[in-house]
DNA sequence: ACCTGAACACCGTTCAAGT
DNA sequence: ACCTGAACACCGTTCAAGT
C-alpha cells in the first residue's frame, strides 16, 4: 500500500515517540522507516542524516521547556516554585533530556528558567555579580540534582553488603546518621530542601552591595 | 610476530587507554583487538563482551575515585575540601566518569565521600535524620555540579544573537546582572562559593535536635 | 521534488576449528 | 587453556535510478 506523502514533520513526530517509549538505542534508521512505513533512504531526504535528525529532537526539546511561571510571594518561595517547575519538566521527557544534556545544550535549554531566577534575584536584594552568581549556583544546582537523580533511578539494586558496610563503620558516630543514610531517599524532599538551604544561605550575603564579592565569607580557602 | 599471552588486566588498560584518550566512541572491539595485537574473538575470551569490559571499566574507576582526605579545622571548611577533592578527582577522567554516569553508579562511586561528609556534618553538631538530608544535598550539589559543568564544556558556541536577546530583555531591572551573566563563568568559584552557600544553609539550621525536621524552616510550600 | 533498492564499510557476537 | 578466521545479523550512509 503506497502510503501517504512523507514529511519532515511526520519524520520527527515518529522519531520522537520511538524515544519516549523505546528510548534512545531504539531509534534506528532502519526501525524509524519501518515504523514510517518507507524506505530507509527517503528518511534520509527530509532530514539529512541521522545526527541532524537528533539535532532537530533536541532543539524541540529545548523550545517545549521554554515556559516558566513563578508563583508564591516572597522571593524565596518564588524561586523554590522555579526549581519544582523546572524539576518536574525534565522528569517529565528523560530520554529527551538525556539527550539534550549529551549534545550540551543543557545550558541554552534554560535560558527562559535563568530569566525568572534573575528577577526574583533582584527582588530579593542582590544586585550585579552577586546576584548573578546566586542565580548561576542555583541554575546548577537544580539541574545537577535532576541529573543525579535520574541517575539513581537507573541505578542497579544496592547490595545489601555494602549497606552493612556502611552501618559498621559509621555506627561509632551517629547509629541513627547511618541508618537514615541506609535508608531510601524522598527525592522530591530532599529537593525542596536543598534548594531551600542554598537559597537561605544566598540570601544571607544579601546587602545592597554591587560587588564582585564572594556570596559567603568565611575562610574556606582550599 | 606472535605477542606475548593476552591478559584480562591487558585487555582492560588497553581500553581504558583508548577511552581516555579516544572518547567512548573509539572503544570498539575490532580497534581494541588492532591495539592489541590479537584477534578480535581472543578478547571475548577474556572479558566476554562488551558490555562486560565497559562493566569492569566502571568498577575500575569507581574503586579509583576511593579515597577522600578532608582539609581544614572547621567542619564547613573540611566539607568544602572534600566538595573540591571530589570535583578534581571526578574530572580527571571525564570519560570514565560519564560511563559510571551512564551505567546508574554515580551514587556507588559516593560513598567513600558520603562517609567524609557524615563525619563533618556530624562535628559540625548535625545529627541523625537532620545529619543525613545534609550529607545528601552536599552529595547530590557536588555530583550534579560536575556533571552540569562537563556539559558546558562540550556545548557548542554561544550564538551572539541570544546574548544580545538576554540584553535586551534583562536590562531593564539591572543592566550589571545582565552583563554579569552573558559573561564567561569562573566555574571554580562558582563552585566554592556554592558550596559554601549551602553549607552556610544547611549549618544554619543545626541545633541539637535529631529531628525528622526540614533543614530549613520557610513557609515555601508549593 | 520525492522515493527506491542495491551496495559499502562498519558494528558486536557466535562457533567450529585449531594448538 | 587460549587463540583464530569465517560467518551472521545488525548498523549508518551513498548513489544511481526511478517517478
Amino acid at each position: 500500500m503506497a502510503r501517504s506523502a512523507l514529511s519532515r514533520d511526520e519524520v520527527l513526530d515518529t522519531a520522537a515517540a520511538l524515544v519516549r517509549e523505546h528510548g534512545p538505542a531504539a531509534l534506528t534508521m532502519r526501525r524509524l522507516a519501518a515504523e514510517l512505513g518507507t524506505a530507509v533512504t527517503s528518511i534520509y531526504w527530509h532530514v539529512g542524516n541521522r545526527e541532524s535528525l537528533l539535532d532537530a529532537l533536541v532543539t524541540r526539546t529545548v523550545t517545549d521547556l521554554g515556559t516558566i511561571r513563578p508563583r508564591g510571594t516572597t522571593p524565596a518561595e518564588r524561586i523554590v516554585s522555579v526549581a519544582r517547575a523546572l524539576r518536574r519538566a525534565l522528569r517529565e521527557r528523560p530520554h529527551l533530556v538525556a539527550m539534550v544534556h549529551e549534545r550540551g545544550l543543557t545550558e541554552r535549554m534554560f535560558l527562559p528558567a535563568q530569566r525568572a531566577l534573575a528577577h526574583e534575584a533582584h527582588a530579593a536584594g542582590l544586585r550585579g555579580a552577586h546576584a548573578a552568581r546566586a542565580v548561576r549556583a542555583l541554575q546548577f544546582q537544580v539541574v545537577g540534582y535532576v541529573l543525579v537523580e535520574r541517575n539513581r533511578e537507573r541505578a542497579p539494586a544496592q547490595s545489601p553488603a555494602e549497606e552493612e558496610l556502611w552501618r559498621a563503620e559509621a555506627a561509632g558516630s551517629d547509629a541513627e546518621l547511618a541508618r537514615a543514610l541506609a535508608a531510601p531517599i524522598d527525592t522530591e524532599a530532599l529537593f525542596v530542601d536543598s534548594v531551600r538551604a542554598l537559597v537561605d544561605g544566598l540570601l544571607a550575603g544579601a546587602s545592597g552591595d554591587t560587588g564582585d564579592g564572594a556570596v559567603g565569607r568565611g575562610p574556606y580557602s582550599h
